[in-house]
DNA sequence: CTTTAATCGAGACGGTACGTCGTGTCTTAGA
DNA sequence: TCTAAGACACGACGTACCGTCTCGATTAAAG
């Protein structure tokens, strides 16, 4: 958005300051103290001027979230396809874990069922840790591991989401054997 | 629990009153709303008399869940493994969606991350959805459908997890082509 | 009152207990705590049991006070006139301290604006206050030291008014100067 | 204070509507009703406006009091001392009456025996209500009718308290003999 | 020596007020 | 000119008492 260039700079020093202050409080403390309040308070900043910059507490809260929302990275894998998958379902449990997914996730859905745009933002959210997956495949398919007519999406979704029902559904560990054995029916269905 | 049969009949009969009241109102508005002074008022009882009976308005939204959450009955089905599995299916799509399924999740994921027994009542919920197809499979295992090796709890989960990733998690649509894409991928693994 | 005489020995006992944990409560921690639940909870008694014998938290305020209303005795005196008036101040200023009298007099008269019976009660605690100047006077006039046509209420209202004044009115303490420059007036007034 | 004078006139405003409405509500229903919730009505302001100017009830209270707590007046007068004396009697059986003494001298005492501040502002209230008498004493002694070794405070209290004590302790009417009374007794002291 | 009636404990209930915290709007000064 | 400072109305929170009202469970006194 070059119209964010264009800002005066303080404007622009506030704006993420505020932001930065709330995603610390967001991992710190949980969306429910993601408050216009406490925010404003610890960033030492006015309370108007958060007010300025969003309209209500639900767009801070979703801005923050956005903010947080980044594409994970994964290192180029080349190996063979089926070390590849295990090596990224391996990353996605670290990712889960290490990125307080558990506490974003939670704050998108307790949203999502009444608010589009926190739905949208999810869908994204959600989309971002599938992603490496959906990469992993498609450099395979180029490689010509995997066949050229599967649709790599799907099968990244087929692939992620026992994981992430473990995590965030069921709200328990994920073991080496789940992840073993989610490959291993994978494999088998190629 | 004998403890609650003894209870007064006013009290029971004001603490369903309650719970009913409060089951209404987070479905028709979002777990947001389920607040002591909103479920009071329609209710047409005294916020004194909820903060009785839950201490706060954390406890108040657990009971609420807590007492949506039943049992999901299917009628037993005794076919050829693959078409009941494909039936559960089809009947898990449906109680997602005529029992707002979204609404309750999101409010039990909201919390989860913060306070534990928001966690356990989510494994709660969860498992409840997830039942069905474990006692369709544990028929099936009987019948000598299934390899007696199998866990069904495990089978049902890799079943059940990319539908309700496809809609708790992505919050899209769940085609027919999905459930029978996951169908018969599973097939191909048993 | 015979009434009394008759009760059920387990209800005088009780009502007993409660009027002196009030009374208890009244003097510890002032009128303000005189309430109802307060009152229950330190007598170690159901709620309802006080409200059984009094109709409101004012009445048993109202009786709390009056079973702390009762008549002060003085030695009798027969010394000189002019002594024994001085000594009756002394002992009023010790009794003022040590009855706790402003709690009383501050419980009595925070009511009595609005609620004749508080008045009423405010005023046999002030006479009981007075009486015993009454007394001596009294006495003094039957030895022939004071003319028969004095008022003896009056002169003893107007011997005892300024140290009232001095501790209920100003919050101040009683100089030893002042009780003799109350005498020496009133004995040039005689 | 400048610090008042520099105040937004809009918070100028309301906080006297506030302690007017505290005044009206104090006079008209007592001080049992000088409650936030009753004064932020009546003043048809919210609840916590109030609680930005004062801490709590208390101060509120205290605030509403001090509010009315202005010198009395009275026309300088130069007559014979006893006349003066006298009328000064008068003045001050008048402004008992008219200036609702009972309620808010009850609502000091009910206080005072366990708020310093209350304290304080009950002598300020009584000394309030002596002072014109001190200042026809301390004009007289100019004129050379009173003894320039007289102390004109505690003149005033002992001509002042056997009133008081008949009105605010005895709850009784103040009669024409009772001023006289008093003054010929202050007379032969002279 | 039991039975019967008054008294008590226990606690739900509708209320009112408290004092706190957060929201979102608005106005007034200042840098 | 943008921002800080903060007043304001509003609404919900959780707490403490109030006074009313069942219900058993005791207890005292009368049959």
């Amino acid at each position: 958005m070059e119209h964010e260039q264009r800002e005066n700079p303080r404007t622009r020093r506030v704006r993420r300051l505020i932001l930065e202050t709330a995603i610390t409080v967001l991992l710190e403390s949980g969306a429910q103290d993601v408050t216009v309040a406490i925010v404003a308070h610890r960033a030492d900043v006015a309370r108007t001027t958060i007010y300025r910059h969003w309209p209500d507490q639900q767009s801070l809260l979703l801005a923050t979230i956005q903010a947080m929302t980044k594409p994970h990275q994964s290192p180029q894998l080349a190996g063979p396809l089926a070390e590849d998958v295990r090596t990224e379902l391996d990353h996605l449990r670290t990712r889960l874990v290490t990125r307080e997914v558990r506490s974003v996730f939670g704050a998108l859905a307790g949203h999502a069922a009444q608010n589009d745009e926190f739905q949208s933002s999810q869908r994204l959210f959600v989309s971002e840790l599938t992603q490496p997956m959906v990469h992993t495949l498609e450099a395979a398919k180029r490689r010509g591991e995997l066949a050229t007519d599967r649709d790599c999406l799907l099968e990244a979704n087929l692939l992620v989401s026992p994981v992430l029902h473990q995590y965030l559904a069921l709200c328990e560990d994920i073991s080496d054997q789940l992840l073993d054995e989610v490959l291993d029916r994978w494999l088998l269905t190629t």
